[in-house]
DNA sequence: AACATGACTTTCT
DNA sequence: TAGAAAGCCATGT
């Protein structure tokens, strides 16, 4: 089984991502720092891709430094953009967010 | 224990 | 501004 089972490390980053509005997107950074593994923003990226297919969490309003989608296999990077898009993101020319308006506040959650 | 892989980040060219 | 390389952390073989 999972390497995540019941680690606080992680409900903290799960809990984290859940906590992020419609319309806001984090970077994987944000979400390690708030979670409080600051630096291990690949985790947050390997526990992202563990997630099972069920979860209702908004992993779709992650992305990378700078507003861009890391790109994987399958229709995931496609099916981000066009859920953002659909919750009011506005996407550039280069495929990135302006994070300087979509950028999601920790101390904003309603 | 060592090597290889990956939803990352930063720096250099 | 875009593309490539190196670095960092955790997992799996």
């Amino acid at each position: 089984m999972q390497p995540t089972h019941n680690d606080p490390r992680i409900q903290r980053i799960l809990a984290t991502v859940d906590c992020i509005p419609p319309g806001r997107v984090a970077t994987y950074g944000q979400v390690a720092s708030e979670a409080g593994l600051a630096g291990r923003a690949r985790l947050v990226g390997r526990i992202l891709a563990e997630l099972p297919k069920g979860s209702h969490l908004p992993w779709h309003r992650v992305l990378q430094t700078g507003g861009g989608i890391s790109p994987r296999s399958g229709p995931g990077p496609a099916e981000q953009r066009a859920r953002l898009e659909k919750e009011g993101v506005v996407f550039t020319l280069s495929g990135r967010v302006d994070l300087k308006s979509a950028a999601w506040k920790p101390d904003e959650t309603p």
